[in-house]
DNA sequence: AGTGTTTTTTCGGGGCTCGAAAAAATAGGG
DNA sequence: CCCTATTTTTTCGAGCCCCGAAAAAACACT
């Protein structure tokens, strides 16, 4: 039984409404706030009246200067950069990437580092997150107070609650909970995130045309993620993030996967899976460890010049691909799709057969609303959805606290 | 963007917490109401003296009699059940089956019929629907004026706006918009149902312990279907019902379908596949129009008598089922499930199979929260979910009204 | 009949949003 | 240069809603 609405959190669902409405708007005058949030002007101006007077927004030329109106200008509002920071830290394969980001999003300090994720202890992988942390902290251009949230995406499988890794492919140790982890380092909220589904958030905040309520963003990586939002929201699974579309079966019994098993979509259409088709090495190799970008690409590159096992490796991949999407649309319906990651940039080589597979599928019925988009580098993007869920945490539980979130359960007091 | 809370659609949201609760719970007295919705005893009070004025609720004993506790007894609320009604139309494989039920459900008039629905026309089948409806309007139990709402379910794909089937396998017949077609006829608001969906619906309801916000209804019958409830909420595709989890790909370029299409999962486990495969007819054969439930009970007793075809048969269903609900919970994680219609009785010769075949996938790490329970007769459920359904509706939409829903959209007024 | 206990109602207070009207700020026109 | 039309923003009073505390109600027990 869901909880009923108490008469004081009205102003606070409101406030972080105000505060949405600004961030997604960029520079909005409160007319345009009162337009699509619904709520009257004389609400928008006593919220945002209050939210000036916190110095979470700030008064500045509304965002579309050049419209020369009569009547009294519009006045834009804003977020103000100082009123908060936040850090995101994305660990992937071999690569670790921090930065902070003020209030409005900008960037303002950050470091990367190589890391030799696959052979590191469980001790070192955490001593240097913690330690990069530490040192972006101790940046003389960061006002460490204002640090108000830490978002750290990985490659991986994480839990319901966004606190732990649970597995992930990039390393050999299971069941970290970094966000207990930092917190207890830094007293900083943190939350854990899959990289998939940060890629989602980023792609939507890019491109709300194509991205509003349902889309699927798919990593074509090592392995292969999914990030799905649907009717407008993040989907997870009911107890880890979920979503582990490369492992859907694809074939009974069939190629040897990563995880151990057999004929995940991942076991044809992952970058070892492509490799090892590409090599005529045999379904039941066992997956290399990595291949890099530079490899792919050549093969991608053999694979357009000739009609060899290269092309055919990428025909299987797309197979897969199509298929499983296939299974996936029979249950949620055709959405938009983006490839993201080193193969989408072989996304050619892969459209064909893919399109092949899914029309013989339930989901292919739809096919004219299947549209696919490619971007072949997924770190920006999953910094940049990293980023934006830290500060949508700010914005909801710091600078309009006591709204109920999803986490938040209503509870029988007997 | 969402859209703001207006001050208006406090009182509408508990308002219709309020019925929510009574709903539920039965006759609960006004402090347990409190309780479950969280408001407090003087917001109770304003609003169900609110709802008493308006005949929608009435004052009783409590439903748990016994409890001869001190201080002052509880009052009972429960639902009036002259405060309105609501019809069920429920079409099946030539069986149409329609009940009047008033506003605390219990049913006050009923009718059931034998159709040809496989070689009936468009118009008969409308006709029919429309005749049967008319019949239990101007039954003299009934007054017209009090059935605020009807519910008709189908087996098939409808769209997510619950107006017409698009697909169904009971008929040749494609895109029929009953709901339109019946509001209009009898100005009643209508909505258009997946079968499946109202089995979980009606299952929450039975054991709210179970299936509480996570599990899935399967359809074990000629087809296979699904009802799934994620998060508390029924999922639906993006366009249509959805939840096409007979049609996920079990084997690429597999089994004929009943859809046309090769591999899917209903072409391993729906019953004209079961039935193929007992009599070794191959996997090409044309599938049959319709099993009858007793043939299948007869296949089942064979196939536990003796390990032959028969046996196999239900092998395979199981392997493609466990298969399929490996790649679903890859997606969704695992949750309980539940096995409705005739193939549920032998769920037996199912079962080792299938969990063998989901202890390959993903899904199968967590095997130990999969459990399974059965279900023969689907219909009850469906006609159960149904009467919810649409008690639901005017509780919400008539009782409460203004309280904004998930299909009314948020607009910009630019 | 009195006392204790639990449920329900009453009442006043504080908050919130809304609509209407006023104030503010500017462009255009004479 | 001033006045008017126009648009944005603020102000103000009214109406609701919910809550907490206290009172009232309704019973069991002694």
């Amino acid at each position: 039984m869901s909880v009923g609405i108490r008469h004081d959190d009205l102003r606070r669902r409101n406030r972080a409404m105000v505060i949405a409405a600004v961030r997604q708007a960029g520079r909005p005058s409160r007319t345009e706030i009162a337009a699509t949030t619904g709520l009257s002007h004389s609400t928008i101006s006593a919220i945002s009246s209050d939210l000036i007077g916190e110095g979470i927004l700030a008064e500045g030329k509304p965002s579309e200067a050049g419209a020369l109106k009569r009547g009294r200008p519009q006045v834009g509002l804003g977020l103000t950069p100082e009123a908060a920071a936040v850090m995101t830290v994305v660990l992937s394969l071999n690569f670790l990437s921090v930065a902070v980001i003020d209030y409005a999003g900008q960037v303002i300090s950050e470091e990367q580092r190589r890391l030799d994720t696959l052979t590191m202890s469980r001790e070192a992988l955490i001593g240097e997150c913690v330690a990069i942390v530490r040192r972006r902290l101790e940046d003389p251009d960061i006002d460490v107070r204002s640090v108000a949230r830490i978002a750290l995406a990985i490659q991986g499988i994480t839990d319901t609650e966004a606190r732990a890794m649970l597995w992930s492919p990039i390393t050999p140790q299971t069941d970290i909970a970094f966000a207990d982890i930092l917190e207890a380092e830094f007293g900083i909220p943190t939350t854990m995130e899959n990289d998939c589904n940060m890629m989602a958030v980023a792609l939507r905040r890019r491109d709300p045309e194509r991205y509003r309520d349902d889309f699927i963003a798919i990593l074509l990586s090592h392995g292969i993620g999914m990030g799905l939002v649907l009717k407008g929201e993040l989907f997870t699974g009911t107890h880890s993030s979920g979503g582990e579309f490369g492992h859907m079966i694809h074939r009974p019994g069939g190629a040897l996967c990563r995880c151990g098993r057999r004929g995940c979509v991942e076991a044809y259409a992952g970058n070892y899976a492509i490799w090892r088709n590409a090599r005529q090495l045999g379904e039941d190799t066992e997956p290399v460890a990595d291949v890099s970008d530079a490899q792919m690409r050549a093969l991608a590159a053999t694979a357009r010049e000739r009609d060899g096992p290269e092309r055919e490796a990428y025909r299987k991949a797309g197979e897969a691909l199509g298929y499983g999407l296939g299974s996936l649309f029979a249950l949620i319906d055709p959405a938009p799709v983006a490839m993201v990651g080193v193969s989408a940039a072989a996304f050619d080589l892969i459209e064909p057969a893919l399109r092949e597979a899914i029309a013989q599928t339930a989901g292919g019925q739809h096919s004219e609303s299947i549209s696919f988009d490619t971007e072949p580098n997924e770190l920006p993007l999953i910094r940049e959805g990293c980023a934006m869920r830290a500060l949508t945490f700010v914005d909801q539980e710091i600078f309009a606290p006591g709204v109920p979130t999803k986490s938040s359960a209503g509870k029988n007091v007997a």
